[in-house]
DNA sequence: GTTAGCACTCTTTGTTATTGAGTGCTAATT
DNA sequence: AATTAGCACTCAATAACAAAGAGTGCTAAC
């Protein structure tokens, strides 16, 4: 349905745009190597453009900017592939290349070097934690009245919680209680616990363990798990630097959005697999009109276990952001798969 | 040094700067009902007021603002204390009011709760684990090459820590350990806990434990205690609404410099015990050249476990902050005193 | 179909004038 | 001797205006 020529100048626009966050004129486009025809030719094409959605005017008699539909081309059709400089993909190396076994340290890290690379901001959801084997489960207890619940998982996973005992519940039986449970229910992944106890154990305990009701009640409690996953951030204030929110309002309600964990987890946790973008009103939330969000998966082994997102202004550096999070998952997925699938 | 109605002028100009941000002259200071001399009298004390630099012009034909010194008077000397109002009381008591055991739980709605009272940013640091006492260690291993360590402490807090095992060690040597340790160390506080290794259990390990070297290796490698303590933070994007933080830059290298945990640590982690007001440049830091610090300890029994910090304009509501802290620092250690000192 | 040419639009920048809140100083008043 | 009224002066902020420049749309020529 486009020209040739049409496409040519919406990727020059775009492209000049994303350097530049200036609006780009007809007169500065006709001077670049690529384009071989007059000033006129691209008044009239881009006045088609317009027409068809994909430009926008700041005013009247201004150069034209890309519209959301301008940038869901773009980045649907358009993407010239980005070379990686040597450089860029050493960095990404260095953080894998530490022999840090912790995940979450890790994931941090990895939040941190991303939006040094981009100067957007990076946020790291997961790694999820439900579907993680149980390897010990713990109940210490601190005084007569609580104790503290402690689920450690294959990946090296330790979740905690305090817990509090009522007094017709004597300590000795708990501590049987957990021996019994640790015996049944190693392997067992996290979300399938509660479950798995009411059908198969709870018999078990129910004929070992006196005080059962109230033992068992204290039991759920413990093993309710976080809501959600945690969330890493790195970057946050890159969006600062950023001309499109030199604006103190825009920048104060892009930057309370970021911190207001549960709406920025909304978003990302129903990312699917992949690297997907998402431009602008797309996000379905205001305080993101002007910023484009790029989510990627990785996984353990073939389970998607958690997402990078880099958050940027629409005006974003697609193809290299593209790059970046490609490499990245994977290289991050292929050492959590290493590191944490064969046991 | 100064006379009373130097005071009077004094205060009033801090206090009408402190709510309006704008420069005061003499004409709307002589209309205050506090004032019952003229204009004129009001410029020649002003002068004299700026010559013994209390007082600053931001040009030559402007009302005058408060300069450091001026503050630093202000607070030590003319602080008119504060009633905190039904609602902010009310507010604080919410925060121990409910049911909630975990100290890092309570300390982080503290930030949260604080940061509303305020407006301003509030950062809460501790409570140190460092003097916590040992209540159990456990080494839980995933596989032949890792294991994780944890250490619960008795106010309940839990720190892990992965850990490698050279493929010398035999996991049951760990187990029998873990064992020995555990009945030796409870209730030794964590700082000790190396020292008290080596002055006392390295002889009873050396006698049960095979491959002693290797294993006291993998112990220190555990009970090495994270650096320093957690900091929470509140309202970290609060000073994008303060007038003095209109401009780009400010409010980046604040941000950044809020972002950038050490040096807050640093900053916090020396503050003594008690209420301290650090104004401006007295902090040291460039960044908070238009900041004012305001910091209180609080703690279990009579040893200072934490600091709750308020960050602000140096145009800070100085008496409110401190009313506020001083309610709070109060109840936050009544409340962990109770919980955690009797065991 | 392309492009040169031109009138027109709108932002940006700089200049100038005006206003108003404020000061410092002097002289009058208490 | 301290206070205050009065006045000349300063400076930021605002508005009004002009000029420049980058851009457009349209028409007519190529």
């Amino acid at each position: 349905m486009l020209t040739d020529r049409q496409l040519l100048i919406l990727q020059v626009i775009i492209d000049d745009f994303i350097r530049s966050a200036q609006p780009v004129g007809s007169r500065s486009l006709s001077k670049k190597e690529e384009i071989t025809f007059s000033s006129a030719t691209i008044r009239n094409e881009m006045a088609d453009l317009e027409d068809l959605g994909f430009l926008e005017k700041t005013h009247t008699s201004s150069g034209r900017v890309p519209s959301e539909k301008g940038y869901r081309y773009y980045v649907d059709h358009l993407l010239s592939p980005h070379t990686l400089k040597m450089h860029d993909i050493e960095l990404v190396k260095s953080v894998f290349a530490e022999k840090i076994y912790e995940l979450e340290k890790i994931v941090q890290k990895s939040a941190k070097i991303l939006s040094e690379l981009t100067s957007y901001t990076t946020i790291v959801l997961g790694p999820g934690v439900l579907e993680n084997k149980l390897r010990r489960l713990q109940i210490v207890p601190l005084n007569k009245e609580t104790a503290i619940a402690i689920i450690v998982t294959d990946t090296g996973h330790v979740e905690n919680k305090m817990i509090t005992i009522p007094p017709s519940v004597d300590v000795n039986e708990i501590e049987k209680m957990v021996n019994i449970l640790n015996e049944q229910l190693i392997g067992v992944p996290l979300v399938e616990l509660t479950d798995k106890i009411y059908r198969e154990v709870a018999f078990l305990l129910s004929r070992h363990i006196k005080s059962y009701d109230e033992v068992i009640k204290i039991l759920v409690q413990s093993l309710k798990l976080p809501g959600h996953e945690k969330m890493f951030f790195g970057g946050k204030t890159n969006m600062l630097q950023q001309p499109e929110f030199h604006d103190i309002d825009k920048i104060r309600t892009l930057l309370s959005m970021i911190d207001h964990e549960k709406g920025m987890f909304d978003l990302l946790e129903k990312s699917p697999a992949g690297i997907h973008v998402k431009i602008g009103r797309e996000n379905q939330i205001s305080a993101m009109e002007n910023c484009s969000l790029i989510t990627a998966s990785y996984s353990i082994g073939e389970e998607k276990v958690g997402t990078i997102a880099i958050l940027g202004p629409t005006r974003m550096q697609y193809s290299r952001v593209i790059s970046l999070l490609d490499l990245f998952s994977h290289d991050l997925s292929s050492v959590l798969t290493r590191l944490y699938q064969n046991k």
